[in-house]
DNA sequence: CAGTGGTCTAGACCACCAG
DNA sequence: TGGTGGTCTAGACCACTGA
């Protein structure tokens, strides 16, 4: 090593890109000339510039090699954290509310959005999630009994649903929705607000595998906010 | 290299992991180990470990080894494209409309968000987008005139302020926010939406270094919906 | 089909930090 | 202070794909 490590090359090729010698859209040095222009190895300018393209600043093909990107594509990296460490972060207390628990005939759009068929059986929750005993988030889940059939005998007053489901099933995969919704019912009534007030949506669905797990949707008061950097 | 990939690598002590093989919270074995056991280089390990350190699934530390997540967090990382992209990506039409565009007295609250002093010179811009002729977002945009002043003259009747500015400054940086609030007006009447419609709300500050650029609120009328994989 | 990025290897040294 | 991950190197072969 010559003093030069992935990211002060990374740097220094993303100044080139920011400081308009290398345009968008524009062909920029293949990595075996940049190893040479900057002392190192092949390996090193690969990593820089891999991690360059993971960010969305160059896009890399083989044989055409690689360019700066032309329309840069903003990636926003999102940490959803679990609700209780997100109000503890806050420095108050977390409480949740189990409200509803109930084994009901599953409707339509929830088995739909769960890939499930008719006959499967689903754990209806909603739960109040409390920061320093004020409403936080009303959540409304539901469970794929099939999966998780322990989730029956499981004690959901005193542990979240969601906290209870990563101990059984720590690893799973899922996609996420992000809108938002008027208050209705019964929403409004638990977060103490007006019918109609503008709430922040949060969805999610969990697999393991092929199989459904969980569908829940999140709902949070005004005022709510989710940020990252860009 | 005896068929076995990083990807490859990564997967099977995903799967370990995921079999509960090694619980959350518990020590998985050194890089050295593990390229022993998979027979390749540690090199190889290595660059699997840190694939799924990024994703949050290990995490690691020197001296003390490589840890199974005790809490899963969840990463979403979402690519937010121009307005342009993401309606084209519909097959639909896009255009735009400036409705407004002034140079006045710069209130506090933006001068605050945008870290500038009281005699900064700013630009405000209300811009409706459309898809296929109806309303689609309403922005609300200021832009700081001294750091690119030529936006004075820049024809924003034709090419939107943010597809101008990335020509102008192709690469900054940023940060983003989501939330969801009562349409109010003007938003309202140019999104042809009731007043208090629950609006998605996107907010955004770009940097060229220390200089603030640009920054400015983006309003989606209801049904619009932000979605990533988990 | 030739040139580019993608990846693996074996070895090496370093930075960090828990014991 | 020793063991762990972090990283660099030089060389090699491979996979893809555009000219």
């Amino acid at each position: 090593m010559s003093g030069h490590t992935y990211r002060s090359i990374r740097g220094a090729i993303l100044r080139r890109v920011e400081s308009g010698e290398w345009p968008p859209g524009s062909l920029i040095p293949g990595e075996a000339e940049l190893a040479d222009e900057y002392g190192c190895s092949r390996t090193t300018v690969n990593r820089a510039l891999q991690a360059l393209a993971d960010s969305g600043i160059v896009e890399r093909r083989r044989r055409a090699g690689t360019r700066v990107a032309e329309t840069p594509i903003r990636r926003a990296r999102l940490e959803i954290p679990m609700v209780r460490r997100e109000v503890e972060a806050l420095g108050k207390t977390y409480a949740h509310r189990l409200l509803k628990r109930e084994t009901p005939a599953a409707p339509a759009d929830v088995l739909t959005r769960m890939g499930l068929k008719g006959n499967a059986r689903l754990l209806h929750l909603e739960t109040l999630h409390l920061i320093s005993g004020e409403p936080y988030m009303f959540e409304d889940r539901w469970v794929n009994i099939a999966a998780v059939p322990a989730i029956l005998d499981a004690p959901l007053e005193e542990i979240s649903a969601n906290e209870w489901l990563i101990g059984e099933v720590p690893f799973s995969r899922g996609d996420i929705g992000f809108s938002a919704a008027a208050a209705g019912n019964p929403e409004a009534e638990f977060l103490k607000v007006e019918l109609g007030a503008p709430l922040f949506i949060v969805e999610r669905r969990t697999w393991l595998g092929e199989t459904s797990i969980t569908s829940l949707r999140m709902h949070y008061p005004p005022g709510y906010r989710l940020t990252s950097a860009l």
